[in-house]
DNA sequence: GTAACGATCCTC
DNA sequence: AGGATCGTTACA
């Protein structure tokens, strides 16, 4: 039986987190109702305010204020002035920890999946658990996958920035 | 108020 | 290898 996961699946660790939503599929019902689901290939882990790739190294400021909440939440920022970034909050309350979903089946590129699935600023905060637009589906697949440093953190120094932290679903 | 900086992608 | 392009942040 397939169905919303809950509360209790986002509020894991996120280097748990992160590889477990590797093959479940991420469910987006659009304005006109049409629901659209994709699964899940390929994700990164950002882990607290020791982290210094994760945006809440800086500071809890407005912006990052959205991955102290329990997990669940969606986390929804603008790189480089033109992508849109979707994150699932991770861990419990005041635990700051994201997923950043890199690539869905078909589609490869964090800036392209959130352009292909309509996502923006409006997703900020929302609920997975809750929101009637955008959920996440158990399939019981859970596929093989290998490990690599995360992309594009250069800044952040060789400690963090070589840790393998993304996730890659291989194919069968 | 101003200036610098990107968790990317596309085109040379 | 480099440019697009603008919200967020840090500073004054």
């Amino acid at each position: 039986m397939i169905r919303r996961v809950n509360r209790i699946f986002f509020t894991r660790d996120v280097l748990e987190l992160a590889p477990a939503l590797l093959g479940m599929h991420l469910v987006r019902v659009c304005n006109t109702g049409d629901r659209q689901s994709y699964t899940i290939t390929e994700t990164e882990a950002y882990r607290g305010e020791n982290d210094l790739a994760c945006h809440v190294s800086k500071g809890r400021t407005a912006r990052t204020e959205v991955m102290y909440h329990e997990g669940g939440v969606l986390y929804v920022y603008l790189v480089y002035g033109i992508h849109w970034m979707l994150n699932i909050v991770s861990g419990r309350k005041e635990e700051p920890q994201a997923v950043l979903v890199r690539g869905v089946q078909g589609i490869s590129g964090p800036g392209r999946l959130t352009k292909a699935l309509g996502i923006d600023k409006s997703f900020n905060g929302e609920d997975l658990c809750e929101s009637p637009r955008i959920w996440l589906e158990n399939t019981g697949i859970t596929p093989r996958y290998k490990t690599t440093p995360r992309i594009g953190i250069d800044y952040s120094g060789s400690i963090w920035k070589n840790k393998p932290w993304r996730f890659v679903a291989t194919a069968e």
